[in-house]
DNA sequence: GTCTCAGAAGTTGCATACAATTAACTTCCG
DNA sequence: CGGAAGTTAATTGTATGCAACTTCTGAGAC
């Protein structure tokens, strides 16, 4: 994210792109439970801006799914179940092997990068207090590298566009220590098949991936439900 | 499409959807030229609206792709060419398999309304003179048909979200004749094989097909730039 | 002739006011 | 007591006005 390098400038304008943060944020971090109405008018106020901006925003959340909108009576937090992130790792399952054995061979994989990413995420959890937001920030950055270096600039949009479940913010949160211990060595394992060129290798690492992840959070969401 | 505007509820008021789909129109009819500015304004006054729903509707466009945004700039038509067109069948030859896939065993597929389209496609091309915008539809139609069997509900929309590229939407009258026949011919056997319920089938026709548009279209642009 | 820098024009961003629609409540009738 | 219609309150949809930003233009200096 960060694409328009925003706080550049506080004194003007952003007001739209302030609200819109400010929401995504509440509902990615499950603050707002989803089914939840999202007033314009106490957005605005809490937020001390008019409801332009407020509208905006909540446009934009709805296109990406995060919110529900209903014509003349506003928006609701989008509710998400089990069989919602079913078919989000369905996806994921297909889309990011492929994009990650078209990296591969497109000699486009910033592996220099990727590999200091996936030594960046051993460190997360190496201490005592693994900082997990820290390690899913570092997590999304790396899947979307993979992606950006498949050549298709539209993959790692799509792919972010299906991504984005609150449920999956907090998802390593729910892994057992093996399971993350068995992500991280994927990461490390997936930079080797890239750098070796290894279509096949690279596929099928990054589908093992999504299977085991897709797993654990299945399991996690059955115990917690 | 006249009906009970699908887009209501994901849409917005009255005049905002009416801007927007102009504008959409307009864009997907080749009548706005890529790179050509949008201003507010001019949009406001031609639709007899005031600027505000203008702008709700440039931002849906924004979001659907259709159009670029720049801040305090405004927005302008997205420029398309080849390599938009290699992208985005690269990825409907990864993703309409795979749905029509799920489609043939998930027993969720309208078959007896997609044999119906299939027929009316037929005779779309029956007479003397094509109705190949109504071919189109149809066409349009039927691929969002199958998908919706897959059982996963996001998959429709995430095909619809690149598909919608104003090349494609002209696409047809680029087939050479025989392509044309044979297009057809795989909505039949498309339909057979979901009938069949044979995955493998569907899914490998479903493949030809896509990859069988991607090779006339490619030939249509090239002979035409 | 070219570069720089005011100044003006045009466009977008936001705030406010009003209209339209929806939801809730009260009241009246059976 | 139950139900229905009218009315009121709350919320969204649209219009308008103003401020901020960007771009273009043109005069002046080198």
């Amino acid at each position: 994210m960060t694409e328009t390098s925003p706080a550049a400038e506080a004194g003007t304008g952003a007001a739209a792109d302030h609200a819109y943060r400010l929401v995504r944020e509440q509902i990615l971090s499950g603050q707002r439970v989803g089914g939840e109405w999202l007033r314009e008018g106490d957005l605005a106020d809490h937020l001390g801006v008019s409801r332009t901006p407020v509208r905006e925003a909540l446009r934009r959340l709805t296109a990406e799914g995060l919110v529900r909108y209903e014509r003349n009576r506003g928006v609701q937090v989008q509710a998400w179940n089990a069989s919602d992130l079913d078919e989000i790792f369905s996806l994921r399952s297909v889309l990011e092997p492929w994009g990650c054995r078209l990296a591969a061979t497109s000699g486009l994989a910033d592996l220099t990068t990727l590999d200091a990413l996936a030594h960046e995420m051993d460190a997360c959890v190496a201490g005592r207090s693994p900082d997990l937001d820290r390690l899913t920030e570092l997590n999304n950055r790396f899947h979307r590298l993979v992606l950006e270096g498949s050549g298709n600039s539209r993959l790692p949009g799509l792919i972010a566009s299906v991504v984005q479940v609150p449920l999956v913010w907090r998802t390593f949160s729910r892994y057992p220590p093996e399971a993350l211990a068995r992500s991280l060595a994927h990461h490390h394992e997936l930079v080797a098949a890239l750098t070796a060129g290894d279509a096949d290798w690279a596929e099928s690492v990054m589908c093992s991936h999504v299977r085991a992840a897709w797993s654990s959070i299945r399991e996690g969401v059955q115990a917690t439900s």
